[in-house]
DNA sequence: TAGATTGTTAATCGATTAACAATC
DNA sequence: TAGATTGTTAATCGATTAACAATC
C-alpha cells in the first residue's frame, strides 16, 4: 500500500541536518513556532525550497501558521534516521581521527548529536590499546568481526591516502553501507554504499579560486 | 580584449583539486598523458563531464592524445591560483584546530599542498603563545592587523559554535573573501565573501539517512 | 472574516551527459 | 591513412524558484 517511493535528492537531505540544528537552536530561545521565511532568512536559503524539502517526506506544517519547531525538530530526526542512537565506527585514530573523536564525544554529552562513535581501529599496534575520551582503540585485524557484532552501518575513514582504498573495500565487507571519507584520495565502492568526501585540502585549494579574483 | 568572463559553477571549481591530485599521484607512476576516458574512469566521474570543466579554463589537451599529465597539473594549479605558496590563518587553537593545523604542516612539507596555514589565533590566554608545529598561537586581539599586514585572504573557522558568526564578522572586515568552516552553525556574510561549510556532525548525520534504507 | 503561510504545481534555471566535427 | 580523443554544441536531466489555491 505504502505506494511511490519518491526519491530524495542528495542536496535535501544534506540540508536536513541544517534545518535541524537551527531548529534546536531556536527552541533554546522559546520559539514555539517558525515560518519557512523566517527559518529560510536565518540559513540564507529560500522558503519554497525549505518547504519543498520537508513536503518530500510529508507535510509537517500548519497552513497560515508555520511549523511546530518540536515537532519539526523530531519529525526531521525520525527521517534522518537519527531518532535514537546510531553506532559510529572510526577508522584511524592519528591526529585527526582522535580530533573528531573527541570532538564527537562533547557533542554527544552535550546532548546535540546521536551519532556516537563507539569503535575506534588502527593498524598501528602502538596506538592499539591506548584510549581516546572514553573510547578504546582496537587493532585493526577485529574490523570485521566487531563492525558485524556491533550492527555498525557508518564509518569514518580518517587513515592516510595510501590505506583508504583497502579499508574501504573491508568496511564494504564488513556490511558498512556509508562513509566519511578524509583521506584525500577518491574511493571506489560500490554503488550500494555511499561515500562522501570530506578532505581538507581539496576544500582549501577550490577556496583560492575565490579568494583572488580581483 | 579579454572578452567574455564565463561565470564557472561551483561544482567545477571544487572538482579541480580532485583531478589535481589524481594527475599528482599518477605522475608518480610514470604516466605521461592521459585520456579523460582513463581520468574519468579513476575518479568515477563522467569523462565528458571532465573535458567540459577543463574547456571552462581553456584548451589543455590534444585531440588524438589526450592530457599531458604535467602540463594539466601545471594549468589547473594556476586556474586555481595555487601555482605558488597561499598563505592562510586558522581561527581556533582547540583539538580540532591543532589536527588541521599539524595536518597541514604534513601535506605542506611532503609537496603536496601549497596552501599554508601560516597564522593561528585564540581567544583564550592559556593557549595564546604555545606552538603548533612550527607556527605560534596570537591571541585574537592581534586577529584584523595581522591578517592585513600579511595579506590573509583565506581562513578557517574552528571556534565553538557560539564564537564562530563574530568571527566570520570580524573576518571579514579584516579583508578575508573565503572561509571553510567547522564549527556547527550557519554563517551569514555578505555576497562577496565564500564560506563553506565543513561540519563533522551534519555530514554524519545526513549519511545515517542512507545507512538505513533496507 | 482577513491575513498569513503551507503544500504543490508549473516555470525557470543550471548542470550533466550525449553526440560529433575537428584534428592529432 | 586509420584510430583515438579533444573541444563544443545540443539534448537531457534535475534542482531551484515562483506562483497560487487551500486553509489555518
Amino acid at each position: 500500500m505504502e505506494g511511490k517511493a519518491p526519491r530524495i535528492p542528495d542536496s535535501v537531505v544534506r540540508r536536513l541536518p541544517v534545518y535541524l540544528r537551527h531548529l534546536q537552536s531556536i527552541l533554546e530561545n522559546d520559539v514555539d513556532t517558525i515560518a519557512s521565511q523566517t527559518l529560510g532568512e536565518a540559513l540564507g536559503l529560500n522558503p519554497a525550497q525549505i518547504r519543498k524539502d520537508l513536503a518530500y517526506f510529508g507535510a509537517f506544517g500548519q497552513k497560515g501558521v508555520g511549523y511546530d519547531v518540536r515537532f519539526l525538530i523530531l519529525s526531521i530526526e525520525r527521517i534522518l534516521r537519527i531518532h535514537r542512537d546510531v553506532p559510529v565506527a572510526l577508522i584511524g585514530a592519528g591526529r585527526l581521527g582522535a580530533a573528531l573523536c573527541l570532538y564527537n564525544q562533547i557533542q554527544v554529552r552535550s546532548g546535540q548529536n546521536r551519532m556516537r562513535i563507539i569503535s575506534v581501529f588502527d593498524r598501528d599496534p602502538a596506538k592499539t590499546g591506548s584510549v581516546i575520551g572514553n573510547v578504546a582503540v582496537e587493532p585493526d585485524t577485529h574490523l570485521e568481526s566487531a563492525l558485524r557484532s556491533r550492527n555498525i552501518r557508518i564509518a569514518v575513514i580518517a587513515v592516510p591516502a595510501s590505506d583508504a582504498q583497502e579499508v574501504a573495500d573491508r568496511l564494504t565487507v564488513a556490511g558498512v553501507t556509508a562513509m566519511l571519507n578524509f583521506a584525500p584520495v577518491a574511493l571506489r565502492v560500490p554503488d550500494s554504499v555511499h561515500v562522501r568526501a570530506a578532505d581538507f585540502t581539496s576544500e582549501l585549494q577550490s577556496l583560492a579560486y575565490y579568494a583572488f579574483d580581483e
